[in-house]
DNA sequence: CTGTTTTTGATTTACGTACCTCAGAAATTC
DNA sequence: GAATTTCTGAGGTACGTAAATCAAAAACAG
């Protein structure tokens, strides 16, 4: 039988009171005393039943998710699946609420992590943006005993305590790779479609599959970056206008959002014509793609494993327990045609 | 505020202990008076709080894990995982016990089965093989309302509850898929170098990868099958014959396990005269071979989220839980050099 | 040694649910 | 209408922990 606190007062010869005391830092015992109480509870091997202090504190985790009021389809699932895990809540004894920002607006973001701090929540995650202010927002929050994880967007040096989100850099890696052996042809030529290099995704993605490129795939030649600001309509238009002017065009990487743009202008060309396209997110569109061969390979984060993963290093977070880094490691996943879920 | 019981009994106008009864399912209580103690519930929005229940329950789940006693580097790290699960079952009201079992023998699986049903777990979690006679055993201890997941290798149509482990025919076509575009040359010849037809992993990842050439690269040339019975001496020794015989193999699928063997006999060879190498499960030896190129990229499944996923599952029967599909799905990882967690 | 402060013990209530007993009400049978 | 059976209510105890009160004991200061 797994012992209790009873178990510990007597092998500890003292009260059940100062047990108590000492399992919840309360001031008002000795030092001998206080001693005496830890060795039992080592000897005993106790773990304090966190279900049964959950219910006898009346506790109940506070979450909030601060995220881009984005409208691609990525954010959108994001947010589905915040409000998958609140309408599952039900059953822990979670309230969790999702708070929107306007994208890309590190005041904004500043101002609503401002008013989540007020009301002192258990935890925050945060779609973040890489900006000084943030940062030093975030660092207060932390200070302040609320937990923190990034989400999808890290921030460099802070105060957060955990990313749930992709190594970008890898992932541009792995694009890299996979478009060097790809392209057959030895005078590769290839074109980059991104959002936008304020975001610190992008830019390492970008950075992760331009190295590869340069070390393992020297005879591919790289053309001008597009910036298409995740919009799909200015992604269209560039890249007719990327295939009308190189000739020899004959790889893609899309690091970005804004695919259904890119596939539409992929979709004129013959079969035999089209390039290796590489992309990211596996959305209804980019899944057709696959299927029909205008895709050759997506790389994809798992909304809603990110979603868990941040809600289960909260909770660890709130009950000071450790985290399972291998559990809660966020990984690249590659889809082919072949290994779609 | 979540309603309680109490609110239950004051809204449905009868007693604390008529509320039990219902929810509960104990006999004594006329049907209207049920109905109306029903509609509180669902009006109310009533969730019973598990956590309360198992502790006036002084319930613990109880789990078995039954593995072959297999030496193979997954086997072993399988295992670890399992008794890193129970080492962290302390917080949790878990009791979990790992049965070993001599590998690839149906008759001895199904007497530790047998052996397991007569403790009555709350489930039970094993290495299937796919046979009529552990088929039937599983299908007794369903029916005996012990929860059955099968981790790794699958029942066919069967009693067991849920699968925690890959779609092997995918991992296959996934990696005919990879092979195929790896392979610049015309002419390609493939060697693949499996364990053994007996098991139905491996008999599935051949099917796949076989089809995927031979409809999407018919061009490739299949040598005939190695079978190397998970042995790394066998398969190097295999491994050197073929490259003495087929001069131009330039593709070796390694379907199983073995892997050391398959390695050793690869770095004799020039760099560039090296085959493209796709393998199963990342280990110390094929992680290496990954970062020094000689193998092109490996696919695995990550034995730390089966078993945890599995207790999940477990946890989520016993408890008559819906379990989170998307949650569940083993995914095929595929590594790169580039993407090595 | 007295008076004060600090530490400790004993006991109680609470969290939300399960499960038990016993008495009394209601429905059913004869 | 009485006897029986079937429901229902009221109340309690338990699970393991948290948190509080109040009294008693111990330590300390002067």
């Amino acid at each position: 039988m797994k012992p209790t606190v009873h178990d510990i007062a007597r092998h500890a010869g003292v009260s059940l009171a100062t047990v108590d005391r000492v399992l919840n830092g309360r001031a008002g015992v000795r030092g001998i005393t206080r001693q005496k109480v830890e060795e039992a509870i080592s000897s005993l091997g106790y773990v304090r039943d966190l279900a049964a202090a959950n219910l006898a504190k009346g506790r109940t985790y506070r979450f909030s998710f601060v995220l881009p009021a984005n409208d691609n389809s990525f954010m959108i699932r994001l947010k589905h699946e915040v409000e998958a895990a609140i309408g599952r809540s039900a059953t822990e004894r979670t309230r969790m609420d999702i708070i929107e920002v306007p994208a890309f607006d590190a005041g904004a973001l500043v101002a609503a992590l401002e008013a989540v701090m007020a009301d002192k929540p258990d935890g925050v995650a945060l779609v973040a943006i890489d900006e000084p202010r943030v940062r030093a927002c975030v660092e207060r929050l932390a200070d302040a005993g609320i937990g923190i994880v990034t989400l999808v967007s890290d921030l460099g040096a802070s105060g957060r305590h955990h990313y749930a989100g992709i190594d970008n850099i890898a992932a541009g890696r792995t694009a890299g790779n996979l478009m060097g052996r790809f392209l057959s042809k030895v005078d590769g030529r290839v074109g980059v479609l991104a959002g936008s290099m304020m975001v610190r995704d992008h830019r390492e993605r970008l950075e992760g599959f331009l190295s590869v490129l340069s070390e393992d795939f020297p005879q591919v030649a790289i053309l001008p970056l597009m910036e298409a600001r995740d919009d799909a309509g200015v992604a269209e238009a560039m890249v007719r206008e990327a295939l009308r002017r190189h000739a020899g065009l004959n790889g893609i990487y899309s690091l970005g959002a804004g695919n259904r743009g890119l596939l539409r202008a992929l979709r004129d060309l013959a079969a035999e014509t089209r390039p290796v396209v590489i992309a990211h997110e596996l959305t209804a569109s980019t899944r057709e793609a696959l299927v029909d061969g205008t895709i050759d390979a997506v790389l994809n984060q798992d909304a809603g494993h990110e979603v868990r993963s941040a809600i289960r290093v909260l909770k660890a977070k709130a009950d000071g327990l450790p985290v399972l880094a291998a559990q809660e490691r966020i990984r690249i996943d590659i889809f082919l045609k072949d290994n779609l879920p």
